[in-house]
DNA sequence: GCACTCTACTTGTCTAGACAAGCTGACGCA
DNA sequence: TGCGTCAGCTTGTCTAGACAAGTAGAGTGC
């Protein structure tokens, strides 16, 4: 029983976060450099006047933030802040342009039915010469064209993706439906475009193009494999950094 | 699921795991489709027989992984998997290189003091023609070149940037050091290199570059400002979703 | 010296209960 | 009809105590 109603500032922190806070602060001001012993959940429960389990939730997220290490039995040290990882966020294109206030559209250039070559039927995880479906979309950011989308899909997942009107949803919208939980590998480089992709973009064969390949996964069932091709002087990936 | 208690297997895992894990796979399954009201932590607490803390706690990192969504006075419910963002590990490119058992040296082209220009001056929070380091270094990976890294630092991190060995310990590391504690944003485009670029790459000025903006930010104050070119052959980023 | 045990300390987790804060819908009143 | 009140639900958080599991070091016996 707290004798004391502690008086909430006006910032009204709870107590384990202004425990994080506190040691936060404390991590980035350098006391406890990386590999340091920092102090027990009991001295913190002793210096904060809070129980245990409140010390405990604030140390987990700081661990989970990858701010310390802890290990059982031992104790809680400040972290190597060598890896540095970052959130990329990719949204779907449609919603991207949308959140700028352009407009999009899309011309759908190709959906069809085809064999699946010895690569492709490994990707998807598919016999030689399976069916396989194939669409080739641009999407236009108020009228210029801002992605080459080629895309192939395990008919498995979506038996009928060749009739999905995609002036209205985008195959991304689609697959994100029949196929909601998912995961997926991808890989971003700098390259030319094809002499198709450079037509239907509407650039020269020699423009540098911000490509991404991406190989998406459903219950450890490959769903799609798609190459995404941007003109490189219209489209960037931003992203933040926060150890 | 029958109703028998599932065997433990090899790893015995806690009560808010199996929680957790539990409500993952009937989310995966499509139980509780994205918008869905889920279960209440009281409803829970009947149905796995724990106390509602080991509940809370389940849910907590569910929300925090982005699974579901809970909303005070209301209740949970099932995430909309829309914004799908994944973890890009961009480390230093000396560990990765030497991390594929490759040999890695650089050739620092230039390390010297200058003025800011307008633009600089203005991303690095310095006064217009205030002194500011630059440095051009271009790393090789077995003797091929790999990246070029043009950068401007903030002299009032690093005084003595100038004087630093850089074939023995490259800028990033250096600048850990200095400022152990920082965040930054950066863009990834595909463009083509400039002459110098070019050059110092031994590659065509058309030749299509994945190339690398990156601001970091320590304690509210800018450190330094990089423009990392790769040539879009020799290198690649690699990344993974997991929602 | 070496191996063993025991102890003190650490983190990991669970519990039962409590109160606060926020939302929703039913109810009653003008 | 319109509006305010309030009960009953939800999540958010904290507490004091408990036991388990893992580690390091001191002590003990050989």
């Amino acid at each position: 029983m707290p004798s004391t109603p502690s008086p909430r500032r006006q910032t009204a922190l709870a107590p384990y976060g202004r425990v994080k806070q506190h040691l936060k602060t404390d991590l980035s001001q350098g006391r406890w450099p990386p590999g340091t012993l920092m102090p027990s959940e009991s001295e913190l429960v002793a210096q904060f006047g809070v129980s245990r389990m409140t010390i405990n939730r604030a140390l987990r997220e700081l661990q989970s933030e990858g701010l310390i290490d802890r290990v059982q039995g031992v104790g809680t040290f400040a972290a190597q802040l060598h890896r540095v990882s970052s959130t990329l966020t990719i949204r779907d294109l449609h919603e991207e342009i949308e959140a700028r206030g352009h407009r999009h559209h899309v011309e759908v250039k190709l959906v069809r039915e085809e064999r699946a070559s010895a690569g492709l039927a490994l990707q998807l995880g598919l016999a030689n010469d399976a069916p396989v479906y194939h669409s080739l979309i641009v999407h236009f950011d108020n009228g210029l064209p801002l992605q080459c989308e080629d895309r192939y899909v395990n008919p498995a997942w979506s038996p009928n993706y060749l009739s999905v009107d995609f002036s209205r949803t985008t195959p991304t919208q689609h697959l994100l439906e029949v196929a909601p939980w998912w995961e997926a590998q991808y890989t971003i480089d700098a390259s030319t475009p094809t002499a198709q992709e450079a037509k239907l973009l509407g650039i020269q064969a020699t423009d540098p193009c911000l490509v991404l390949v991406r190989r998406t996964v459903s219950h450890g069932v490959a769903v799609t494999l798609a190459r995404l091709v941007h003109p490189g002087t219209r489209y960037q990936l931003v992203g933040q950094f926060s150890p």
